[in-house]
RNA sequence: GCCCAUAUAGCUCAGCAGGUAGAGCACUUCCUUGGUAAGGAAGAGGUCACCGGUUCAAGUCCGGUUGUGGGCUCCA
């Protein structure tokens, strides 16, 4: 039979071999680092027989698909090894996933982190002795038989459709319901490391039995999992909630509440500062800043759909507001989880022209969302977050240039803190209200948005919004983590639900289509991110305190303040350190506060009206006029 | 909300077979007045998260509550 290479070159084979043995035919080199093969564009094991004609590739660690299918062999040879400690163990799925893998078990036993290490060390005796993956095709029948105490892969064998080849791998004495493929045999997994005990739904099915997953990583190379180990080190040092303390930008105390960060001062300095500068954005773009109230009489939610929709993710309360205590005249009210509802009064507060049009109102708007418990996190997920939020009403030819003009700004933005991005669309769910014709023209205008924008995007088939379709743009950090940050949703619930209109051209009455839309999303969210990014060191423009001034000694103090006037009058945001204690302690405070610049002020800078400056990253720059130093502290205002 | 882990001074942490707490930083005072990442001394600071149980005795063991952490689910 005839095989064909990628290359474009063909091989003759013996009919009925294996594609183990194209790869030794080709090269002992590459039989011996063949981990699987590509067969006609679909991924296979070695031990596939090929057929006449077969476009075959073979698999080795550098191919695109190793890494998965790697961890996922190795989630195998960690299900051995806890069936081996522990046989009564029932097995659910066991996937690759970003870094490494996963089993959910149903184990009798509750694992603790220290039973990690018995696992591993009953791995490393399987990868050890090389024992070989092995394929068999099944019936249905033959699958329920060998699962027969599987309760988790009979469930899973009873969904699979009627069409679907099922497939077991038989690892040693460990057989498993899988679609494969595997590595050749447990040798192959060179570097893993179990990294953490978790509990997980059956299915990801809340109503379901919790069962416990164990994690963890594998790589090719020992290098490349140390690499892996160090990254997550890193990430964990540019935690902004251990930042954030030590810097002094928030702080939570139980007092509080759950998911109630409260701003320290040099927390609420960078807030402010964030806000001013994209303030002069959006007025450069045509918005209008409104402000509207934090908490709305029920019967707003009731309207806008939120108090039936959205009641257990928002806060309630009520209030007597007649002279006589009567229970019956109790009023509800509820704090805002979203801006949108004020906006749409305010759009409405007049007769609308489509000369009016587009209406971009903009606010820096503080909601609070009744998050469940276990999702709160430090400022990335918070109960109570201030957003930079914006509604665009326009008609539906202006959609798409509104859309571009806000790509626009995500561009500048994220562009500004060097974050490269990448957008999504989201399409229709289910669940949804508006007409089939909106929601294709709405979908359709953010793509075509995209394109003019020349931003490629990926499809979120269904995972829009019920009212209406949606971009989200991630952006990837400093340490190549993505969070997804900015949104732009087309919205058919508002105006349909407060009856919005506008008078046309024509003096007819039109429905206006509405635009939600968050460049940082969440200011709190935004800032927490900018702190991991920038592990704490904020830019000079952003950084809370951006020169610390560091007499020498207590007979320079007088001269330091006069320096941090000169600072101050052009707007700089300076700390002078005037604690008694020697320079080279006032310098590692500086550094360990991350300030950009420390200015040392002694006899010789008193003498001179000079400051000596010292970058945090470049170290000591010598002496320069505090006049020279000034201009480079008001250049760098917002 | 669910599973597991965890809770000691403002912060970071130590403590033990159950016998009524310790360090560094920070803070206060004094000495020191310095030249580019931490000068010296003294002092103050804790009902060991909270409630209950076991025990002659609980920071330590057990149960519950709350907070926190890692996941899961959720983020209309």
């Amino acid at each position: 039979m005839l095989i064909n290479l990628p290359d474009g070159s063909a091989r003759e084979l013996e009919d009925g071999v294996s594609a183990a043995t194209l790869a030794q035919s080709i090269g002992p080199g590459l039989a011996k680092a063949a981990l699987a093969a590509k067969v006609n564009g679909t991924l296979c094991d070695l031990g596939h027989t090929l057929a006449d004609g077969d476009t075959v590739e073979i698999v080795t660690a550098r191919s695109p698909e190793a890494l998965d299918l790697l961890r996922h062999s190795t989630a195998h040879v960690m299900a051995a090894a806890i069936q081996a400690l522990y046989p009564a163990t029932a097995f659910g799925i066991g996937p690759a996933i970003e870094d490494g893998f996963y089993y959910d078990i149903d184990c009798p036993v509750q694992l603790s982190p220290d039973d990690l290490a018995a696992i591993e060390a009953k791995m490393a005796q399987i990868i050890e002795a090389a024992i070989p993956f092995e394929r068999q095709d099944i019936s249905r029948g033959q699958a329920r038989a060998l699962f027969s105490d599987q309760p988790l892969k009979l469930e899973l064998i009873d969904e699979l459709p009627e069409s679907e080849v099922i497939s077991a791998y038989q690892l040693g004495s460990f057989c498993d319901l899988c679609r494969g493929p595997h590595l050749p045999n447990s040798s192959f997994v060179k570097a893993v490391k179990l990294t953490k005990l978790a509990g997980a739904y059956w299915r990801g099915d809340n109503t379901r039995p919790t069962l416990q997953r164990v994690y963890g990583s594998a790589w090719f190379s020992p290098a490349d999992l140390e690499a892996y180990l160090t990254r997550i080190q890193e990430a964990e040092k540019r935690d902004h909630r251990k930042l954030g303390r030590e810097l002094g930008i928030f702080m939570t105390d139980d007092r509080a509440g759950v998911g109630l960060p409260l701003y320290l001062p040099n927390g609420a300095r960078v807030i402010r500062l964030l806000q001013e500068w994209l303030r002069k954005d959006l007025y450069r773009a045509g918005y209008d800043e409104v402000i509207t109230p934090h908490i709305y009489n029920a019967d707003l939610w009731k309207q806008s759909g939120h108090y039936n929709f959205y009641h257990d993710n928002m806060y309630f309360f009520t209030i007597d507001e007649s002279a006589e205590k009567d229970q019956s005249k109790l009023a509800e009210y509820a704090v805002k989880p979203m801006n949108c509802p004020g906006h749409v009064l305010l759009y409405d507060c007049e007769l609308r022209s489509y000369r009016d049009l587009p209406l971009r109102f903009f606010e820096f708007g503080t909601v609070y969302r009744h998050e469940m418990s276990g999702v709160v996190h430090g400022l990335l997920r918070a109960r109570g977050f201030t957003q930079d939020d914006a509604h665009i009403f326009c008609m539906k030819s202006q959609v798409i240039d509104e859309v571009v003009a806000i790509l626009g700004l995500v561009d500048h933005i994220m562009g500004t803190f060097g974050f490269s991005y990448s957008a999504e669309i989201s399409t229709r769910p289910d669940k949804s209200i508006g007409s089939d014709e909106n929601w294709e023209y709405a979908t359709d205008s953010l793509m075509e948005a995209c394109r003019r924008f020349d931003l490629a995007f990926d499809i979120n088939e269904g995972d829009g919004a019920f009212y209406g379709p949606k971009i989200d743009i991630k952006v990837k950090d400093a340490i190549g983590r993505t969070w997804q940050l900015s949104t732009i949703q087309v919205d058919f619930n508002f105006p349909e639900r407060f009856n919005l209109t506008y008078r046309t051209a024509e003096n007819t009455s039109e429905q206006p289509w509405m635009l939600h839309r968050a460049i940082f999303g969440s200011l709190e969210r935004f800032l927490g991110i900018l702190i991991e990014h920038y592990a704490g060191a904020l830019p000079l423009w952003l950084a809370p305190v951006q020169v610390a001034v560091i007499p020498i000694a207590d007979r320079h103090l007088e001269y330091a303040a006069s320096v941090r006037r000169a600072l101050e009058s052009v707007g700089g945001r300076v700390t002078v350190y005037d604690q008694n204690e020697p320079m080279r302690s006032k310098i590692a405070k500086a550094q360990l506060a991350k300030t950009p610049y420390m200015l040392v002020v002694g006899d010789k800078e008193q003498a001179e009206q000079a400051v000596g400056v010292r970058e945090r990253t470049a170290g000591d720059q010598g002496m320069q006029p505090l006049a020279d130093f000034v201009r480079i502290i008001e250049a760098s205002g917002v």
